[in-house]
DNA sequence: ATGTTTCGTTAATACGTATTAGAACCTTGA
DNA sequence: TCAAGGTTCTAATACGTATTAACGAAACAT
């Protein structure tokens, strides 16, 4: 019994007050009001009294009700995996959530922010939360480090989802960025720049954004005829220090960075170069591997923004909308899967090296 | 039917599989799983049975059906009266969404985001739409104009909703800022810097924001011994240039303008400024009501940070959760309401007035 | 006069869970 | 042996809408 029945308060209209108001079936009231062709078919004088007495009694869907007798109820969720969720500004992924919120809304769906579900899940490690988005029509997933077991879950479901990202599991549909190539695009310039010792530092973890730019690098720079062997770096964010002064010991003249959502790498990095009294691009390259689009930061060593590339994160949130809107549609098939395009970005931290004056 | 049946892939586990499985009733199935009273006085061995079957099964209750049933489904509503939602950075009211996302999640409640069902609203002008908020356990609801009639109907129906921003019905529990006092402060301080002259400009719609900063601006200037005859101007944010000329002649020092969602006034005021060479704080004090924390503007003719005050909207979104919250507890009697109080700003566009050379 | 359509409407049921009254069975006490 | 009381569970129903099979009445054809 609601809250406002016990208390007496006028209780809000359904289809069977309407129905006896109006002398029919509620079951008439479903179809005149839902305007199926058989309600359309119905007599005209029994519609137009049904819809007067909607009218008058103020008669609005319960969209609870609606959603459980099977039909939608147009909201999508948004689950991530991060650690919080993007909505500061600062947060690298912020642009991802404006995206998908603009083509939801330009769409008529409304949205469902899975933050309170996401949270509670971490704190309580239960893997089996993710599926509380359920209560949606489909939903968008992102964030570097996913489960998989309850991932899978969905699928076999037939659950409508995509992933924002790429994912190297079969049968997940994704909208990611092209990071191979842009990557590889990087390294091919700081090489046509005259650098000849580069090295890509990318976080000590296992993600496919990862793993992708670090392929884009390693291709670069075998195109550019670039020994690739010492050329990849991991780190945890720690003793990089050390690790600055053996590079440039070794000659190196420019640093590739990957840019996640904890940059540990680049803010790593970065204190690193400052410490060291080193300024940027004078004394060292250093190119930015996914900044995404307005929230760039400045460089250390001079404050000049980043060179490298930009990850189209709002494009990204809006063709993932689109592509969700066509599972739940039902347009089945090969699962649909996309990568865009990532915009090179000219920073102020990129130039070629100085002369070697050994 | 839905589409995973149809599809022939297994489909979700619900109470009644569970129940056939540990051979016993999807009541006694629900009663475990909710761990009511009741359903803890059931038999040990039978709860680890049905225990046993959920986590076999992976089940995870439906929301919806969860809801409909009447019980809550832990998801918060916002939907907003404004053109637009505050998702990006550029919008006034974005620190709002921030507050109040960050509160729920921090509850461990999901938020749903009604911009897919405002705008079809919109388009379709359809007042009875805004009742799909009821998809909720409670709503939240902002924006500067807002129709009355669905809202009331809300009240009577007992739904629990807070809104963001004061307003003058009763009955109506909202989360607002004190307008009236940082008004008159601002007044205050301009008036003790020597200004005798002053302005206040208005936007020309009807809003309790825009009422408040009015009788806080009369105030202010009352208190100070200052005339508020000619002090209010209304303005639709065109014929600015001509006003302004005006007031120069009218030997005005100091403009005061309210920041509101559009930005009309504050904009076009700024241009007039900007047009007519003037500079500030030099040739005109210019006072804002309140710009939001971290997306204040520059000002026109100098760039300076604005005076004025600051409206603590990510602490208003915080507030107005824990208030909702609370109301959604059932924590009746008078209806909640909040003044929060806004912090005053120093700002480059506020001086002592020129001396009068005439 | 008897079957056949067509039209307008409804009864019945599904969706998945929550809740309450009470059934079935067992134990205990006289 | 029977009543009283306790324990353990279930039948029934509610929540509000969507959907489908089918029914009565009327019109039409044979």
């Amino acid at each position: 019994m609601t809250e406002a029945r016990r208390a007496g308060v006028r209780r809000r209209p359904r289809q069977s007050d309407i129905a006896r108001m109006a002398g029919v079936s509620q079951a008439t009231v479903s179809l005149i009001l839902r305007g199926t062709p058989a309600g359309m078919a119905l007599a005209r004088e029994t519609r137009q009294r049904v819809l007067r007495a909607a009218e008058d009694l103020g008669y609005v869907p319960d969209p609870v009700a609606t959603r459980l007798a099977s039909a939608s109820n147009a909201m999508l969720g948004l689950y991530t995996f991060s650690t919080t969720f993007p909505t500061d500004v600062a947060h690298s992924y912020y642009p991802i959530l404006v995206g998908v919120e603009e083509e939801a809304a330009a769409q008529g769906q409304d949205l469902i922010l899975f933050t309170g579900s996401a949270r509670a899940a971490a704190r309580a490690d239960d893997p089996a939360a993710v599926r509380r988005v359920r209560a949606a029509d489909g939903c968008l997933f992102f964030g570097r480090h996913v489960p998989d077991e309850p991932i899978r879950r969905l699928v076999e479901d037939g659950f409508p989802f995509v992933y924002i990202g790429r994912r190297d599991e079969p049968g997940i549909p994704y909208v990611g960025a092209d990071y191979v190539s842009a990557s590889a695009q990087v390294v091919a310039r700081l090489a046509a720049l005259g650098h000849r010792e580069i090295r890509y530092l990318r976080e000590h973890d296992q993600a496919p954004a990862s793993a992708d730019r670090e392929e884009g690098v390693v291709r670069g720079a075998r195109t550019s005829g670039i020994d690739p062997s010492r050329l990849v770096v991991r780190t945890d964010g720690s003793d990089l220090d050390d690790l600055l002064r053996r590079w440039l010991e070794e000659g190196v003249t420019a640093v590739v960075v990957e840019q996640t959502d904890t940059g540990a790498a680049l803010d790593g990095l970065g204190a690193a170069v400052d410490r060291a009294g080193l300024r940027c691009p004078r004394d060292l390259s250093l190119a930015l591997l996914g900044a995404s689009t307005g929230t760039r930061g400045h460089a250390p060593g001079g404050g000049a923004a980043y060179g490298g590339f930009d990850v189209p994160m709002r494009a990204m949130g809006r063709d993932a909308v689109r592509l969700l809107l066509e599972l739940i549609a039902g347009a089945h098939g090969e699962p649909p899967r996309r990568l865009l395009p990532c915009e090179p970005v000219e920073g102020g931290t990129v130039a070629a090296p100085r002369t070697r004056d050994t």
